[in-house]
DNA sequence: TTGAAAGCGCTACCAA
DNA sequence: TTGGTAGCGCTTTCAA
């Protein structure tokens, strides 16, 4: 592979004369630049940014690290992220905790393998990241709080209980007192969040809190999150005559669409029989009959966003503490609500 | 950010000591060797691999250039490939083709960006691919042939196009004779190679073809897939009189769940008064009400992880042509098939 | 306008 | 077992 010493010795010039003229410095002359370019061009030359970070002591890639590049939820986060980091100037480095890639995630992090990381699983526990973070490597952490390193920014404050609150709330208001929850665990905060909001809304309402109601999905069967909605949702049909069952809230949609079909395959209709509430408003979950009702955000893409703008200035050493305000309004605007669809009937 | 230099120094060693006990080099007393690290740990050394790697002329990354990663299609192509590559020892840059971010992927490309690349889109083009292979840096193509650099290699043989004859004669087979074929632009190239399938299927058939059966999808309209299924199918109803509409074929399965949504609304029976289906077995589609027919291969695996294989092999500077008998059983086992379902009825 | 040389942080060779 | 030194390919400073 053709270096910049090679085009030089080539033309009978400096290597600091081709790499200023390769990188369309003004000092050097119209003439030498082009005929540079003609030659780099001529001797299929690129240049590597291995060296030239090095040399720069820069870095432009942000590594970026979720739960399972698969499910949908992670999908729009990608997709948002990615732009707003492209806006920025940086790159994207994908990293998985799914299936086998949890090491490779966390070499990845303890290596400091980018200017900064994103992290947005539960796989890896606060402790790790607080070690891994540091002045030249700032992490930014979606769907949990993680404290104690100056260099480890998260969502403060972050509103998720409301969600379970939200549904549970919608559901009671319809008529629903029998709800069952179905649980994942080893997802983000979110879940064990959400749980909180789903006793708080049943003890606001008077309603006494039965743990035969709650249903816990495990993910490490190995199956995909449909498989796993329908087994859970399966032993909920089990329970409907005994525990009196009239509604159930998935913590999230997926796991709602894998119940949705178990219903319909076991003959009890969605609403008519039993109420169905997903959370997070996929962007299939409207086109599914029937319509999934479900509780999610209009404007996630503000909450990314911002976690994206905090970490470049982290990383471009800019105080970030200034826009907290920002975030407060930042928070009001994309506060979640209930999307009421064809799922939840009022009883 | 302590270097080794900062270590050396501190602990009175020179840096290939220090190098070496880092790299855990038995040349190193175990002594030195622990005392090192110990105090690498306490100054919070961090490897910086850029240097490393400029050092070693390796890198370990490997670019892969997806259209959309949002689309499952695409999730579960990323969730494979991620896997194996892991597998060989190399990491994963992913960057997409779809949003804006076309101009970052081409630059990453043209940048040689890693030690090899995977291309998985159709909105790069073949020259531009070719242009920018070389010894150095191998790009393997999915989805369609790429001739004309010896450094790019592609499905050979690919048999899409059977995949569109599949399901075309599948319907057929079931008695339908006015089938609808709906054509996503601007995809992989699997989408005009399946039309060609359908073609084949009529023709083989003596049916007729008849050009107002076939309705594009345009997908730069700023509108999610989902949506973009519902819009078309709203097109289809408005024809299934006068065109004698009796089975439609969606050229995938995103597409089609945001059709069957739409023949639910206007309150088109599926698979009474029209039957459907889809392309590429995603995740859901058995999940659906009704279950979505479609046509995938029982083992997308082996063809990902086929093409992972080789760009690792010659990224090793590896003989790649002796698999190619491989390939070709490979290619039988991984044979896409008809995933009867509810979506389709016998007429 | 051009070029020599230093140096980014690391590894590896060869010498001690 | 340890260490000095060269050099990976590039950018940048300073001098010509």
């Amino acid at each position: 592979m053709a270096t910049i010493k090679d085009i030089a010795k080539k033309m009978n010039l400096g290597v600091s004369t081709v790499s200023m003229a390769l990188n369309n410095n003004p000092r050097i002359s119209q003439a030498t630049r082009q005929e540079v370019m003609r030659v780099a061009n001529e001797m299929g030359y690129v240049k590597n940014w291995l060296a030239a970070d090095l040399q720069g002591g820069r870095n432009n890639l942000i590594l970026v690290i979720v739960d399972d590049a698969s499910r949908p939820y992670f999908s729009r986060f990608i997709d948002i992220v990615q732009n707003r980091i492209a806006y920025h100037g940086f790159d994207l480095l994908i990293s998985t905790t799914f299936n086998n890639h949890l090491d490779t995630a966390k070499r990845y992090l303890s290596q400091n393998r980018g200017a900064g990381a994103i992290v947005f699983t539960m796989q890896i526990d606060d402790d790790f990241i607080n070690k891994c973070a540091n002045d030249e490597f700032p992490i930014y952490v979606f769907g949990r709080e993680v404290v104690g390193n100056e260099n480890v920014y998260c969502q403060k404050e972050v509103s998720y209980y409301l969600s379970g609150y939200l549904s549970t709330n919608y559901l009671i208001e319809q008529g629903f007192k029998r709800i069952a929850y179905v649980r994942q665990v080893l997802s983000t905060l979110g879940t064990p969040r959400r749980f909180e909001g789903y006793l708080k809304a049943l003890a606001e309402n008077n309603i006494a809190f039965d743990e035969g109601l709650v249903f816990d999905v495990n993910r490490d069967n190995g199956k995909n999150i449909y498989d796993n909605g329908y087994m859970v949702t399966e032993e909920i049909i089990k329970n409907i005559q005994d525990k009196k069952i009239d509604a159930v809230f998935y913590s999230n949609d997926s796991l709602a669409l894998g119940g949705l079909k178990c219903f319909s395959d076991a003959a009890v209709k969605v609403p008519e029989d039993i109420s169905v509430i997903g959370y997070g408003d996929l962007p299939y979950s409207r086109f599914l009959s029937p319509t999934l009702s479900t509780v999610g955000s209009p404007d996630y893409a503000s909450v990314y966003n911002y976690g994206v703008d905090t970490l470049v200035k982290a990383i471009n050493n800019e105080d970030t503490s200034s826009v907290d305000e920002d975030y407060r309004e930042l928070l009001l605007n994309a506060r979640e609500i209930v999307y009421e669809r064809g799922s939840v009937r009022r009883k």
